[in-house]
RNA sequence: GGCGGGGUAGCCAAGUGGUAAGGCUGCGGUCUGCAAAACCGCUAUUCGCGGGUUCGAUUCCCGCCCCCGCCUCCA
């Protein structure tokens, strides 16, 4: 099967080819954080699916170049710096230090890049980008100072979104400059600055101001992709005008296509409603594991419904997390046993090039997550039932651990560690199998409870006692 | 109003023009000294509603209802 995602330019699914078919390079953009607030966990949601998307493409042999911008200037970071009393770099980076170390916790692999706003570097990129939309015509300085894109110059504004620019209407929600513009929709290249923005702000041959949020984007993803990209990511709120705005901005300098393939992600709900700080339903990722989830549980919460798909995030759903990875926990660690128990005469270490693929198939059906699991777990239960009755061996069973290690890169969902057994543990449990063997049930049932009062479980089998962390 | 996404068992969620994957939960069973885990069985004659096409539709077409999101700086 042929890897085929949805295109939000097309809102249709389209065959993936890289722009350069003669090589397995292709290269990503995703939009970032802004880094005004610590990031919750919907935005993480967003990142959850683009760290798939990457790694069933690497999955499928292409070496992925991936940036992620991170916005450390705009309206809200200034607000809060100012508010802080504290420099808007000091402010931005305890936001960005959190980002890293949720990302991290939930073993999302970290883009090739993190360029950010504020670097000179960009800011003169920006620059020079609207210098050419000037000179073009694209854009122009209003009376207030700013410089503003003019969309009805650009005749593809809006075919991302699939809007008709002359419904756009104000809704209020912006700050000033509606009468500045000469089209409600222009939006901002570069702000003038004002007085709230006190430090802030760059020279610029249209005076002291600061980039608009969209500039940065096309500005960033040129300087380090170059002028076409292949898949291009984000939220679905940030269609519209983000992208949008992208695209204008790049194509419009540039004269390339710039995006070959756009792929958003539907966004997350809590306990079915959008997530907000007035509500008591924001969360964010140390609120999720100050409540005992670990960050493995919370990404299989994330990963497991399809990016397409609004997620709606529920303590139920952690739960249903929880049991799904003990289940493979358990596999696992049953297969081990098993591709351990006798060394194959004739050495030839399993059949893996004969098990299905249907995984892998799964995802490249525009990421198929549920469909993948569907069958890791349908996987499980045959493999469990061939070892209930002793008929798995011990090269069939090092075979699946082999598959498991190829789809694992991908879903990145194993235990941290081998959790090692404490002492103490180990002394109640060899106590315990004292008890057992003398058919002292009574203690030995003693022992099992104060081995997991103490966050062990122990289980019983043929082989004796087998222990194991639990968490819940 | 415009533009999208979606309505499948108690919950989450795949899927197909030919009669409903998987996960969680619950109940019953096998195993076990008892458990746990695992396995087996039961939990949707039915896929929002009403029509139509078809030998046959949950899947295609038409109409309707409902939910969610976006419509200028929120992933």
């Amino acid at each position: 099967m042929s890897l085929r995602f949805f295109n939000t330019y097309s809102r249709q699914l389209e065959e993936f080819t890289p722009r350069d078919p003669t090589s397995r390079k292709i290269d990503i953009y995703t939009c970032g954080p802004t880094v005004y607030s610590r990031a919750h966990i919907g935005n993480f949601r967003a990142y959850m699916f683009e760290d798939l998307l990457q790694r069933h493409l690497e999955a499928r042999g292409y070496a992925v170049h991936r940036v992620m911008n991170i916005t450390d200037v705009d309206d809200k970071t200034i607000r809060g710096a100012r508010e802080a009393g504290i420099p808007l770099a000091k402010f931005t980076e305890q936001f960005k230090q959190a980002f890293f170390e949720d990302i991290e916790t939930l073993r999302i692999k970290p883009a090739d890049e993190f360029p950010a706003a504020t670097d000179q570097r960009y800011i003169d990129k920006m620059i020079a980008m609207i210098e050419t939309l000037m000179s073009r015509g694209l854009a122009y300085q209003a009376d207030d100072k700013s410089v503003y894109f003019r969309i009805n110059k650009f005749p593809n504004y809006g075919k991302l979104a699939h809007f008709d620019l002359s419904e756009l209407k104000p809704t209020g929600r912006v700050r000033h400059d509606e009468y500045d513009k000469e089209h409600i929709g222009d939006f901002a290249l570069w702000k003038a600055w004002d007085e709230e923005d006190g430090e802030v702000g760059w020279d610029s041959p249209w005076g002291r101001g600061r980039p608009g949020w969209h500039i940065e984007c096309s500005a960033m993803a040129t300087a380090l992709l170059g002028d076409q990209i292949d898949i291009h990511c984000g939220g679905v709120d940030n269609i519209f005008p983000h992208h949008e705005a992208e695209i204008a901005q790049s194509e419009g300098v540039t004269g390339k296509k710039f995006a070959r393939m756009w792929l958003h992600c539907a966004h997350l709900l809590v306990d079915g409603q959008k997530m907000a700080k007035s509500l008591v339903n924001f969360y964010t990722v140390p609120d999720v594991l100050a409540k005992g989830y670990t960050g493995r549980e919370l990404r299989y919460a994330l990963l497991r419904v399809h990016y397409r798909t609004q997620l709606n995030f529920t303590w139920e759903g952690m739960h249903e997390a929880r049991e799904s990875l003990e289940r493979i926990d358990d596999w696992l660690m049953r297969l081990r046993e098993c591709g351990a128990s006798f060394q194959p005469a004739n050495s030839g270490s399993g059949q893996v090039e004969n098990l299905p693929h249907n995984f892998d198939d799964a995802l490249d059906d525009d990421l198929n997550i549920s469909a993948a699991l569907g069958f890791l777990f349908e996987t499980i239960r045959e493999t469990n039932r061939a070892m209930d009755v002793d008929e798995l061996e011990a090269a069939t069973a090092n075979a699946w651990l082999s598959w498991w290690e190829r789809i694992n890169r991908v879903l990145d969902l194993e235990k941290e560690t081998a959790d090692a057994i404490p002492p103490e543990i180990s002394r109640l449990a060899d106590e315990r199998a004292r008890a057992r063997a003398e058919k002292n049930f009574a203690r030995s049932d003693e022992l099992r409870d104060q081995i997991a009062a103490l966050g062990w479980q122990v289980r019983d089998t043929k082989d004796g006692q087998k222990l194991a962390r639990r968490r819940t």
